[in-house]
RNA sequence: GGGGGAGUGCUGGAAUUGGCAGACAGGCAGGACUUAGGAUCCUGUGCCGUAAGGCGUGGGGGUUCAACUCCCCCCUUCCCCACCA
């Protein structure tokens, strides 16, 4: 009997042996590869939960692969410290947020250890110390001097809760990333970095191998679309204002502008508001304000706005048309205004119909139908008998007349002359999709007829419509009017590309958004541009805990940067943390006053501090060179380790903190401090572990807690579990039926490697296929440990258990190569299990780590087999397997299969037609 | 509404180029050992059928000698974005 395998203790005793010997302390060793093995760092909240581990355990794998490997490794680890957590708990609980942010590292960091993770803690950067901050403050002055850092004041998000600026990034859905609260709109002078300079580079992901789905999102963030600006006219209002742009990408609808919509934030509003509208326009803007995002961007909000009395003009057609305001457009997006093209947007049609406004189509309907209902008693005696002689799509309506649907240009001439022939006196009729006509006919039977392609055509066929139809008295418009007939309804509005038509000098063109840009370019009302969805980052919370933004302002000079020997900007050490909605340090005196640096006058620290995203834009850089004093990093180190051969984390940071890291990379890149534009190469996301059905978070409390897994069973345990549950970027659901299982395993490895091996016989045979199937092994593991497809490799490490365990019944090979195939599982299996196999290591008389040992070369030609088994299948069924040697000919293989009894009787009384044969895989007999 | 995934036994999952569907585990059933078992070991386990055999990768079509894999349509589900002009 061996002893038994006592996890808890062999975890404890290697990790402090390798501590000691500085195993894990790395150098740039010019002499081999380097490999920057990356995990996104956590955030202090306390205490790692069970997906902190499958963030870390497999990355921790994978490096400790790539160091057996031969690879110089850097595989740090450090904390993201900055946050609101912090302070909060400050508030609550009278600690100082430092206080509570050094216990929570000291737990971490404990439990990091207790994983067994390859971390060299020499290199641990936390983003709260002045020594790391120094540089982030280093940071922003450099932006600001390169004109990438600017102050502004701008509607900004605002979390209620938190009582803080977010930037857009952190506005998931209208509420706040943090903690979920509805997030409001507020105006003020804020910090902000210039991202947008940068929209075009951030959307190309070029040599870098990221999931696709996070390039996608990231495109989506930065949001190019592709318009013109177009310029109305404000001349004639006698205002300062000569004109209202708008940026639009359906140049092509230009004809059928029937009112403009400005954001209730424009800054124009003000300025054209006519004073009889001023108070209800005023009451809109306000009501906008209280308004949170959500409920502003509802879309089921039914659309709603004011009209501010003002007129601006269409310079194509001349038309004047009204201006409202309303909340569905947004003053961030584009220039803050549209032009509203009702019969060819759904938000405007909704708001034309609502209020009233002409709609007036400019692009014909792609699928060429028109429609026309024939008004009961408006057409003589024998139209029906036309129609139908005609070959006319028609159906009689019940309340009379008839619903005519046509087809084409030739029947629609034709139906017109017939309406010529038939309208009655006094009556009028309408042909409704393309063309749009309306026909009048007088008391002399003359037929008048008037095509809907102008707002003076709308109000004049609407004006003999009510003379004529009692009925329609009400209808504000025609669009309105025709609404009411259900037939019509599907020809009333499209948003489908097709021919202009109402357009002027540019009718029948089927090009229009290039054609009537390049109109409009040619004219100078207009230019082809660019419009991204990005806004720039937002940086300045209103917060204690983070990083004071080193500015100064002077009465004098204006802005002024702290000087660098100043740096850090060090927050000061007492705070009082009762002003609501404001920075703590605007009201610490004895900091906020301070001397200029210019001048040497009076003046005062900006008291907001630095977004903590700000902080894990750069970490990674830091870990080159933790120590570093002369700089934020050392550029020779930066270009022995730079960039990030792998960076492993969570997806939830697609679009918040890899943007902004990429954008700092590209900004340090400009600005000659690096030579790389990407910082990282290749990026994984590990899926979601989740636990009895509930989503392991941090607001929903983790159910598993890992201390008490690795207590029980070792780390080696949970780590392997980690590795088996799933393909990681899947993630998987966490039992503890099913931890038992690997176990169980790594004890039937124990004790497959301690107990006595005793050879019974020396069997060539057995000793030929331990090799093959070893050798397959190191095949499949290290293939799968390259893909990151931690599951089967350990699948594949399991069947090898499996197989050894048969084979030390038997005895079948000599001690010698049993040892050596022992040994190989052992090195295979060592980055998943680095505590057990360190001690079976040991126990098997080696003195040196098995962690500085080489990861195993396999042989193909010793992998190989020498036998397969053939499928014979018939008709692509499977009917009988043969065991043939490898270099069996085709016409043997051929003729084996047709021999085989099984195959026969699917053969009797049937032609063969053909047989397939796949050299190693198949022989396929196709008969009739 | 737009974009991106996913759907395989009782469960987690496997199947690298179209070529034996269900590797490896869990669970369950039976057995061995044991004072005892939440320990260990062995055997069985996709479904229907006594069997021969048939059926089977969300559903329906298609391509092919051969489809979890490729193409078309549909259903379900998850994620991201969403009044973006």
């Amino acid at each position: 009997m061996v002893d038994k395998y006592n996890p808890s203790e062999m975890d404890k005793k290697w990790q402090q042996k390798w501590a000691d010997d500085k195993l894990y302390m790395v150098t740039e060793d010019q002499a081999k590869p380097k490999w920057y093995a990356l995990t996104m760092f956590p955030y202090t909240s306390g205490d790692l939960h069970i997906g902190h581990w499958y963030a870390m355990a497999p990355s921790d794998v994978y490096a400790r692969y790539k160091r057996l490997q031969g690879y110089n490794v850097l595989h740090p680890m450090g904390f993201d410290a900055f946050g609101l957590p912090a302070e909060n708990a400050a508030i609550k609980r009278g600690i100082h947020p430092y206080k509570w942010t050094m216990a929570n590292i000291e737990n971490m960091r404990r439990q990091l250890k207790s994983m067994g993770t390859i971390y060299d803690w020499d290199r641990e950067v936390i983003t709260c110390d002045p020594e790391y901050y120094k540089w982030t403050q280093w940071f922003f002055i450099k932006l600001f001097q390169h004109d990438l850092a600017y102050r502004g004041k701008a509607p900004v998000n605002w979390c209620p809760q938190c009582q803080v600026v977010l930037a857009n990034e952190q506005v998931i859905a209208g509420k706040c990333w943090r903690c979920d609260s509805e997030v409001i709109k507020r105006d003020l002078e804020q910090w902000l970095f210039r991202i947008t300079k940068y929209a075009d580079e951030l959307m190309e992901h070029n040599d870098i191998a990221w999931p696709e789905r996070i390039k996608i999102m990231q495109r989506n963030w930065v949001g190019k679309s592709y318009g013109t600006e177009i310029s109305f006219a404000l001349e004639h209002l006698g205002v300062a204002e000569k004109e209202i742009r708008v940026f639009t990408t359906r140049p092509d609808t230009i004809f059928g502008v029937t009112f403009m919509v400005l954001a209730p934030e424009n800054p124009l509003v003000a300025k054209l508001t006519t004073p009889d509208k001023k108070a209800e326009v005023e009451t809109y803007v306000a009501r906008t304000r209280r308004f949170t995002e959500i409920e502003r961007l509802s879309t089921e909000k039914e659309k709603d706005g004011v009209f501010i009395g003002a007129y601006a003009t269409n310079r194509l057609n001349g038309e004047k048309v009204p201006v409202w305001i309303a909340d569905y457009v947004l003053q961030s997006y584009g220039t803050g205004a549209v032009m509203a093209v009702p019969a060819h947007d759904e938000r405007d049609f909704a708001f034309a119909l609502k209020y009233g406004i002409p709609i007036i189509p400019v692009i014909e309907p792609t699928d060429g139908i028109a429609k026309s209902f024939a008004f009961p008693d408006t057409m003589r005696e024998g139209f029906e008998e036309e129609l139908k002689k005609g070959g006319f799509e028609y159906t009689p309506a019940k309340i009379g007349g008839w619903y005519v649907t046509l087809h084409g240009e030739a029947q629609i001439e034709k139906y017109i002359r017939l309406m010529k022939v038939y309208l009655r006196p006094d009556n009028w009729n309408d042909i409704i999709g393309s063309p749009w006509l309306f026909f009048f006919s007088g008391k002399d039977n003359k037929i008048e007829t008037i095509a809907l392609d102008s707002i003076v055509a709308e109000r004049e066929i609407l004006k003999r419509c009510k003379k004529i139809e009692p009925n329609v008295r009400n209808c504000r418009t025609v669009v309105e009017m025709l609404n009411n007939c259900e037939f019509y309804r599907d020809r009333l509005f499209h948003t489908e590309y097709g021919a202009m038509i109402h357009s002027g000098q540019l009718n029948r063109n089927t090009d229009g958004v290039k054609a009537v840009t390049a109109y409009l370019e040619q004219k100078g009302w207009g230019k082809g541009t660019i419009s991204y969805r990005m806004r720039d980052w937002l940086i300045s919370r209103q917060r204690y805990w983070g990083a004071p933004i080193p500015m100064i302002y002077c009465n004098k000079c204006g802005i002024v940067p702290a000087p660098e020997k100043d740096l850090p900007v060090r927050l000061p050490e007492e705070a009082d943390f009762s002003h609501k909605g404001e920075s703590p340090l605007k009201y610490n005196e004895k900091w906020v006053n301070t001397k200029c640096p210019k001048c040497g006058g009076p003046g005062k620290r900006e008291t907001d501090t630095i977004d903590g995203f700000m902080c894990s834009s750069w970490y990674f850089l830091r870990y080159c060179s933790p120590d570093y004093a002369r700089a934020a990093f050392d550029p020779e180190k930066i270009k022995y380790w730079m960039p990030v051969d792998i960076y492993t984390g969570g997806a939830e940071h697609a679009v918040m903190h890899l943007l902004y890291a990429r954008f700092f990379t590209k900004a340090l890149h400009d600005m000659g401090l690096i030579n790389f534009g990407e910082p990282f190469t290749k990026l994984f996301n590990q899926g979601t572990i989740i636990a009895e059905h509930e989503k392991m978070s941090k607001s929903k409390g983790n159910v598993v807690n890992p201390d008490e897994y690795v207590n029980e069973l070792g780390a080696d345990t949970v780590r392997a579990y980690m590795m088996f549950i799933g393909p990681w970027e899947q993630g998987g659901e966490w039992f503890d039926t099913g931890i038992s299982g690997v176990s169980r395993w790594l004890n039937r490895v124990w004790n497959l490697v301690l107990e006595d091996y005793q050879p019974q016989s020396a069997d060539e045979n057995a000793r030929r296929e331990l090799e093959r199937i070893t050798h397959q092994t190191i095949k499949k593991v290290t293939g799968d440990m390259d893909r990151l497809r931690f599951n089967t490799m350990v699948a594949a490490l399991m069947e090898l258990t499996n197989y050894l365990s048969r084979l030390k019944e038997s005895g079948a090979v000599s001690a010698t190569n049993w040892r050596s195939s022992i040994e190989t599982l052992l090195v295979l299996l060592a980055p998943t299990a680095p505590h057990m196999t360190e001690e079976l290591w040991h126990r098997l008389g080696h003195n040196q780590s098995i962690h500085n040992q080489h990861w195993p070369k396999w042989d193909e030609a010793l992998a190989k087999e020498e036998e397969i088994t053939l499928v014979v299948q018939v008709n692509g069924k499977l009917r009988d397997r043969i065991s043939v040697p490898v270099s069996i000919t085709e016409d043997d293989a051929k003729q084996l299969a047709r021999d085989s009894e099984k195959v026969k009787t699917h053969l009797e009384g049937k032609q063969v037609v053909k047989v397939i044969y796949v050299p190693g895989k198949l022989v396929n007999i196709v008969v009739r």
